[in-house]
DNA sequence: AATGAATGAGCCTTCATTCAT
DNA sequence: CATGAATGAAGGCTCATTCAT
């Protein structure tokens, strides 16, 4: 975990930027291209361009990155969320935009995203069940916004809802293994062509 | 890849077997289990209950034993997808075999798709090619299902095949991560549930 | 060593002792808990509630409080000694009392005996020697005596006095790996029993 | 533990000594003359002529080769001692002899006998356990010897038999910090001095 | 076909100390 | 007086792999 925050100058690029911001940042980009135990401390820290010691100033440990990373992660998707469940719009429409913005928002948190799924299991088992804790809670909201729907009539109501979303959560968590950049879609006509799917996979028979 | 075989299992149990399919079978268990960096080749030639020499001698190396568990599992995933695609069943009826037999057998070799997600990229480039070129081949053999049934009308034609593909592959790739066996459900229901979702997301609208 | 002093505690507990004395304090503590090399700095200036960098204001290094504390026990145990062996009282009265005092006062201070035996030898070569050098006054002074009744034939004569010194200290110094507060002896009556048993070893045959 | 022993040829000298035997004999070497903890590996098989992978290979880490060398003295002392008070000659002689033993032999392995006293705090607790075991029983055997004789009247019985043992004890484990191979005394002088003066502290009033 | 001792490189982490503020 | 970020050097340990037997 953080053991301090800094207040440096953020003016002047990446370089200028916070330790611990520094850090996180091409820890991120190191663990998502080569996985989190092929990458030493060693290489973070030269591309971060401080010492070991620095990290371990601010770091507990190797770990306790990979933990910030999904920390902040979960919160924001979390906060997304909240904020378009909690919306006034019609059902229908609060499903859709929180489909297809969950979908946008792990493209452009591609690398994030695959730390998330491939590394999640070398935490140690404390932090993994904090993590899975909070994207437990990320599903359930998921999960009433369907139930709502099963049980207003307007989705069909013969699927338990939790198999919905562990079928919707698959689609979105795998993207990291398929979509690049610079393809032939951008990342709103996927999250939309995905709401799309799930909208009509939902519709009564 | 495997330098021999050996003779046959003099009958009895597991701890007969022959050494390499001993070998692959707990080198399976302990990867699904820890990540294939967080485990070692002793710890996978004790629970073998042979010695290093020996997996040494049948195993050029660590990615190996690695390399064969992938190939094993795409093999036969490719096999049973032949033989569904190529029946004289209606196409609704071949898609939704399909995908309902992918989905019972990922779950009854779940720990060798777990690896898969989790490992194929610390294999060597080398050989994450050969992988990835087979599961590219199986994968288009499933869009040539959807396609079919685009072009006939049968399926919804606004969305392109292969995001619809990788829509489906996410939700049952991402399966060993909650599935359980002992749940409520059986792996043949969850089947049955996930190629009903991907058919009425196909229904034209 | 001290290189400042300051204003006199504010009446109060420790916490408000001096800040060189609650680090000298603290450090003792943990040193003789854990040995020197097992506590790190920062441990001590945590323990004494202060910054690393308060601890580098009054000792210029972690060695430096070990000497320290080394120095003020020398320097106590040999004042006390000094004043034993200056009485007027008979010889056998004055070897009983040192020999009775210096336990008590080891066991009063076991926790900078035990770091004197466990860790003179991480010091500096050159403090060490200081260290050395004052030992050796003390237990010269104290071989003084014994030597005094040897010439007059109050004590044997039949074994040399330094042997003797180190076979009195040896027990004296292996105090704190066994004498364990709130046991059946005080400390007093420990000294009358080593004090006596060095008497009837020194009786001439 | 050492996990394996070796029936490499002994002949030609220390270099060929079986590897295990050589890393435990340049350890010993270097834990006494500089302490356990400021030794490091590298030193050590550097030292031996190993590899660290090779002393890994034969003692599970550090503290493991520090216990093994307390574990060789303690048999060897434990043996001897038992020799001695289980022989036939009359108490004060065996006595005697144990007494003079235990001194001669703690001399012949001083270094041992140093490391004993520096560092055994410095083993996990459980092996400090082990550890303590085996030397409280090499004291008990000592103190019914002391104990026999204060119940036939030969021995004072005015002091308790264990401050006794703790008091003639204390003089043999701090011969290391005195005792110079070389001066004017040899080590079987020293173990009769001390023997003696262990019998006339002894000698009823 | 199999053993297991030995290698050698690399890894995560700790720590006393310095220094700008 | 005091802070705490940063350094830089070690340190203990792991591990895939090789090789003589």
């Amino acid at each position: 975990m953080t053991r301090a925050t800094t207040r440096k100058a953020e003016a002047g690029g990446e370089d200028q930027a916070a330790v611990p911001r520094r850090l996180l940042s091409h820890a991120t980009k190191l663990f998502a291209k080569k996985g989190f135990d092929r990458t030493s401390v060693q290489e973070i820290v030269e591309a971060a361009g401080v010492t070991k010691g620095a990290m371990y100033h601010y770091f507990g440990s190797k770990d306790d990155l990979l933990y910030e990373i999904y920390a902040r992660v979960l919160r924001a998707q979390t906060e997304q969320l909240e904020k378009v469940v909690s919306s006034e719009a019609p059902l229908r429409e609060r499903l859709r935009s929180a489909a297809s913005d969950v979908v946008v928002s792990t493209i452009d948190n591609l690398d994030d995203n695959t730390i998330f799924m491939q590394s999640m299991h070398q935490l140690s088992v404390e932090k993994q069940k904090a993590v899975r804790a909070e994207r437990r809670k990320y599903h359930e909201r998921f999960r009433t916004l369907i139930e709502e729907g099963q049980e207003s009539g307007e989705f069909r109501a013969d699927k338990p809802a939790d198999v919905i979303v562990d079928f919707f959560f698959g689609s979105v968590h795998h993207l990291g293994s398929w979509y690049r950049r610079g393809g032939a879609l951008s990342a709103r006509q996927i999250g939309d062509h995905f709401a799309d799917l799930l909208l009509a996979a939902l519709r009564p028979e």
